[in-house]
DNA sequence: CAGACTTCGATCAAGGTCGATCACGAACGA
DNA sequence: TCGTTCGTGATCGACCTTGATCGAAGTCTG
């Protein structure tokens, strides 16, 4: 058939094609095919494998494959597999105090080091810490709670998708798609659920219109905000009702914004409030017990965060998000990937809130109709 | 099957499937596989083990786990009181013998006994197997998969959310909100992902018209779907050439359906198709060789559903549910429910498949002009 | 806890494969 | 035309891979 000896290009040509197709290939048959000598084949191979474009093996060659790779240099501390974890949170006062120490106690039971990085809600200032942390060159991994609200979301998001170490984020998801082969991993609370418990438990009791109190600028905002939507959506509830400030007592002129989301209750109808964070709650609550509204008779209260809400008179009824079991399921998910060997599938986790309910909440004082 | 003898590294590229894919091999099947002794299968492992990608056990080898290692700290459940699961999946033969069977070592794992029951899809049959098991009275939990396709998707939902004992559905999630006070927990594979992750690839690689091949009526379909057309709207893609239809050699009139299928993709334009399920997949492959449409150059194909691709020649490029994962986390979770003392969270965990790049993806021959 | 059974791995042996070396011929440039 | 360079081929000892054997070690069952 070949009247014309091919070229060593040519035979290459083929020669690839075959590894492509049937996922490997024989030195002798190569050599009948072409009718050249096994040597020549060898020698292709071997030029090929130089490429990096096959694997050569004892016979033959087959697709490139990284187990004829040379053993990992393994010399490390072949046991004691000591790891040690990098945790960068962007408060140490609020919410994330109680998922920091879960996830302390459970790197203490699994046997591995947890070195924490205090940051703020800024990209810049997590970049920061991220980077000193990897240049140390003391993590084998990292749980991050990074900010990313600002305008750069796609480049952060695929700068914690490129470094250097496995990530596992906290209370955090990238959005979308990112540009990194291996998708991130993350475990967050279910904020969205835990806002549509609320709204169901109170719809449930009898409320039929209910308004959301959001604080400014919360990461958790949106997916409150999602969960109301839909909990509206879903029940048939005007969705309108909603407040974007700060009511905590700390806020200046606190007292006058609460009077007038009073107002607009009266107004409305509205019996029932869903409110971001217990202080803005216990403010409120407060405000309502100088001027005599009576919670929950006349406004049923629903905190959405249950760090002190018990503490309260009433006692508040609160949604309560698992962070002790995203603190803990965060470190054992990365010391999952690290002891995996790099080849364990990526999981995402999603930990549902609880609702605790107290004496904030009751049906309304009089039922419409 | 035993075509030719392979080469060292094939076998073990192979071999590191199986354990990927399934949790665990035996050294017994493997030689009876390969035509090959034991011993070469024991070499092949040992080799591996080396590396530190897989753990060798007595009998065979498992994925890389620290429970055969020499445990650091970690002492064992302290005589955790071998509760019993029960388990009922919708199928035996497909898809799910890969999840059960690493529901069963995660158990075996854990010390809890696994009582499995095989269903249908169908809504009846699956009340019927589970109720045998609650009314026998021997199981603490359930792990189920439920079909929620019917008409009466509320009324499953709801009468799974009321059993008495604690349930974590697999592969399935409760639509929307179920009335029951305690949120269901689920594993699940994020489906739509891996289709995206199937489209991204293709189109990286620099194909602008990509079609899809669903199969009919698995309750997969809609999550590939989704995927589907969250992947088509982000990279700018037409979205529009779906096709819906079953054409695995079994299916009558299949040579048919995929001649229209390819007279389809010429007219259009289409490069390279992305198909649920191997033998579909298989099938179209096959035909396109008798009718001399070169695959990948001519078209590319990607499975969805990493059974059998690797058989194929070529090698399907697949993307890889991760089965024996979720099948594992499910029992995990259910265990730690159990200990948990009704007081934990719940759960819900997303898996991210593996995209297998073989070789029936390859950019699209000549790019349009 | 013991006996039956299976699995493991060190060793030796056989056969195929590799590559260093030397040698040859064709293509190429002055 | 000649010398150089490149691609190729023959040879043979070393090397790689696999298999058979069998005592040792592990696992299961009663």
């Amino acid at each position: 058939m070949g009247e014309r000896r091919l070229f060593r290009i040519q035979r290459q040509e083929l020669l690839m094609d075959e590894v492509r197709q049937r996922g490997a290939v024989r030195v002798r048959d190569l050599a009948v095919r072409f009718a050249v000598s096994e040597l020549t084949i060898r020698r292709d191979i071997a030029e090929l494998a130089a490429k990096n474009l096959l694997t050569k093996v004892h016979g033959g060659a087959t697709q490139p494959s990284d187990l004829a790779r040379p053993a990992p240099v393994r010399s490390r501390r072949p046991a004691s597999p000591r790891f040690t974890i990098g945790m960068v949170v962007p408060s140490l006062d609020y919410y994330w105090p109680t998922v920091v120490s879960a996830a302390r106690m459970a790197a203490a039971a699994l046997g591995v080091h947890l070195q924490l990085r205090g940051s703020s809600y800024d990209s810049g200032e997590d970049r920061r810490q991220i980077t000193r942390l990897i240049e140390a060159r003391q993590v084998q991994g990292l749980l991050l709670a990074p900010t990313l609200d600002g305008e750069d979301v796609e480049g952060m998001a695929a700068w914690v998708g490129s470094l250097p170490v496995p990530v596992v984020l906290v209370e955090r998801e990238i959005p979308r798609w990112t540009s990194t082969s291996r998708q991130i991993e993350w475990v967050r609370s279910d904020h969205a659920l835990g806002l549509e418990m609320a709204v169901r438990h109170l719809h449930q009791i009898g409320h039929r219109r209910i308004g959301l109190v959001l604080s400014k600028g919360s990461p958790t905002s949106a997916y409150l905000a999602t969960g109301w939507a839909r909990a509206c959506a879903d029940l048939g509830l005007p969705g309108d009702l909603v407040l974007r400030e700060s009511v905590a007592l700390d806020v200046p002129g606190h007292r006058e914004i609460i009077a007038g989301l009073l107002a607009r209750c009266r107004a409305s109808g509205t019996t029932a409030l869903v409110v971001h964070s217990d202080p803005d709650t216990m403010s409120i609550a407060q405000f309502c017990a100088e001027h005599g509204v009576r919670i929950p008779q006349d406004l049923a209260l629903v905190a959405y965060d249950d760090e002190v809400a018990n503490l309260a008179e009433p006692a508040l009824t609160a949604v309560r998000p698992p962070k002790a079991q995203v603190g803990r399921a965060a470190v054992e998910m990365m010391v999952a990937r690290l002891a995996g060997g790099g080849r364990r599938p990526s999981q995402r986790l999603l930990v549902l809130p609880e609702l605790m309910i107290r004496n904030s909440s009751a049906p309304p004082a009089r039922s419409s109709g």
